[in-house]
DNA sequence: CTCAAACCTTACGTGCACGTTAGGGTTTGA
DNA sequence: TCAAACCCTAACGTGCACGTAAGGTTTGAG
């Protein structure tokens, strides 16, 4: 009642619509993810607009680090459920794990941005240096005119044991 | 004048300190990565304590999605380069470009993590759902009560054409 | 000196997420 | 009606980042 269905959308209109190449909507179906709604007579696939809202719930699974495997593993569980709440109190718990997750990743990216804008502020110094200076005296950069910052390790890491 | 690099360790040790396996150093080294300081006359690797800074670093670029081929293709034209600052420069864009990318990563992240909240809190209105209700009934949840939430993207996805 | 643990090189294997032919059949609109 | 565009299945190939196994050498504690 709530779904209006064209079905009569063949993969190539997928493909636009999702971005997929046709080998990764297959992949998808060869793994349970994906299912056309229906079929020509001559064996083409039909989906509706259902499909396009499923590929794009896969994409943003696997920018949250899913794995396929995981997101069929999750749908096989799911449909073993025989009442729906239940099914939308595993889908929460899935969603609550996985929201942990993206925080703990976050705040790694906070630190690596932190990092890397100290390294960025760091190598600031480097063009006061003296352009004649060679790798060898100024290889870990560390005398920084009158500064006393340590050298971040994004920076120490590179200065040292080339080829 | 700053490192002092006690040099004997040997490739076990730096397996503990930096968690990775012997596989993963020497591959590292295959690819020119990573260098040991020297080698016991027997023919075993030695490395000294900037190694581990070595690896550290390798780490975090690739949590910066960084692929190995890129850091070895960085640290290939940061040796090319004949005087320090001009690789100091280089090192500084790298991160430059890097930071730009993490800023990026990290609204993406923002985003799913919204999603994700909204989804949850969608999902606790199936709580109070009929136990009863079997899956046909309950399948998009759409008819929450007295609430006009529309079904968020992670939610409606799930919910359609199961095996 | 002995001997187990640690290490060496070489080389083939693995999991993931598709890409890429190959050799066809189907649809559609001019 | 017929060709261009579209689609099918089946199966092998790819890039990345290592894993794993084999068969031998080195080290260092007892």
């Amino acid at each position: 009642m709530s779904s209006k269905t064209p079905d009569t959308m063949r993969i190539g209109q997928l493909v636009k619509a999702s971005g997929k190449t046709a080998r990764t909507l297959h992949f998808y179906e060869e793994m349970g993810l994906l299912r056309p709604s229906g079929r020509t007579k001559g064996g083409f696939r039909l989906y509706d607009d259902t499909a396009l809202v499923r590929v794009r719930w896969i994409e943003r699974l696997q920018e949250l680090g899913f794995s396929l495997q995981e997101v069929q593993d999750f749908l096989a569980r799911l449909s073993e459920e025989a009442y729906g709440p239940d099914a939308m109190m595993r889908l929460r718990s899935f969603y609550v794990e996985k929201l942990e997750e993206t925080r703990v990743a976050m705040a790694r990216m906070r630190a690596l941005e932190r990092d890397l804008s100290n390294s960025i502020d760091y190598l600031d110094g480097c063009r006061s240096c003296e352009p004649l200076t060679n790798r060898g005296d100024c290889s870990v950069c560390d005398q920084h005119p009158g500064q006393d910052q340590v050298v971040p390790d994004l920076v120490a890491a590179v200065t040292q044991a080339q080829a």
